[in-house]
DNA sequence: GGCCCAACATATCGGGCTGATATATCGAAC
DNA sequence: GTTCGATATATCAGCCCGATATGTTGGGCC
């Protein structure tokens, strides 16, 4: 799943190994700190793949296609702000291809539903088109319910009740049961439809 | 820490591995899914180095010494029926060694403190004299601060602001402030001592 | 009886992840 | 001018997961 925080990343601006990981720090949050030890491999791995290039390396690298896709000013800024007298240390800058795009789709759309992989494909959700991300977000849902229902389960079928397996049990559900609820106000906001944080054009609140 | 796991479960009665997931899945609910490929060779690790034994195995095996410590009257209720005439099939009931116990001691103390390390741990606290749990609930309690303290930096920090990278952050802003609240009732039922024995809490939301 | 199927039971393997470690460059402080 | 911390890439041992292999046992069914 580590490939499709990469390709995420990547998508918006081009970066190294090194950037990639505070970027992935920053978007992700301490949902998903990768670390340079699948980072590495798995960037090598993409470009055997095909599904990234290296868009600039070494020192003093001649700088290929000023755009891929539309940077942000603030990338754009970056790079040229990254032009010292002598060339730049040992980098690779990686940058998506269109396989890689079409990989970040099937990545996307990946079964994949715990915690970690919901969160990332969550935070790529501007890529997707809407009925995508219904369908991604009534999955966990149905997920959370599943995990809901057994940890229930695990909860009545218990004879021998020891106060912290409870309480740990009990802490479970609740918060899943928030989970479940946050699902549902995205899904909310998701299909009512059009902007709700300007005008409300349909709901009330 | 799937070792932890296996000596928790095993300090109660001897198991062997098939059952050994049974329980923890019921332990554990959904935290822990072990796998047979990570609890077989934890398993055998743990024999070589001398924290579990094999009690009883193969078909027929002799039954040895019928306590390593005090059974709860259950574990020697389902001893004795695993009893049939004809011997059990390939089977390896492992038990509990004295360095296992120390390994669980070391392995309660172990610094490690995500949600599934703590969430082992606080299954068997009542391992635990009461100055060891409350150290573990603090640190995990400073760890969440930690986690906290880093979440809000992030969304502070964030220039762009994609609605669903938002939505990321200020839920799992909101989940951790409800796991350091639950921590905090544990806390002070560990330290609140006797009196409080049920739901002294009227649960906020 | 004879048959099949689901659960029981152990084990291994490939591939991926983590944490530790190695190596080297750069900027800045001292 | 040198020490130090941040930048930057890479590899390695060890562990975990999911898939797969291999067999046993018991029960339902005709």
């Amino acid at each position: 799943m580590i490939e499709l925080a990469i390709l995420g990343i990547l998508k918006e601006s081009n970066l190294h190994g090194y950037e990639l990981k505070k970027h992935l720090r920053k978007v992700l949050g301490p949902l998903s700190n990768v670390s340079f030890g699948s980072l590495y491999p798995a960037l090598a791995r993409l470009e055997r793949e095909g599904a990234v290039t290296i868009v600039e390396s070494g020192p003093d690298a001649a700088p290929p296609m000023p755009m891929t896709g539309s940077l942000t000013g603030e990338a754009a800024a970056f790079r040229s702000r990254r032009r010292p007298t002598r060339g730049p240390r040992n980098r690779k800058v990686y940058g998506i291809t269109p396989a890689g795009e079409t990989r970040l789709v099937e990545l996307m759309a990946d079964p994949a539903d715990d915690e970690r992989s919901f969160g990332m494909k969550l935070a790529f959700f501007r890529w997707c088109d809407r009925p995508t991300r219904l369908r991604l977000l009534e999955r966990r849902r149905a997920s959370l319910l599943d995990r809901l229902e057994e940890t229930r389960k695990a909860v009545a079928a218990r004879d021998q009740d020891d106060p912290y397996v409870r309480a740990l049990m009990e802490h479970d559900t609740e918060s899943t049961m928030n989970d479940i609820a946050w699902i549902g106000r995205l899904i909310a906001r998701e299909t009512g439809d059009e902007g709700l944080d300007k005008e409300t054009t349909g709901g009330h609140r």
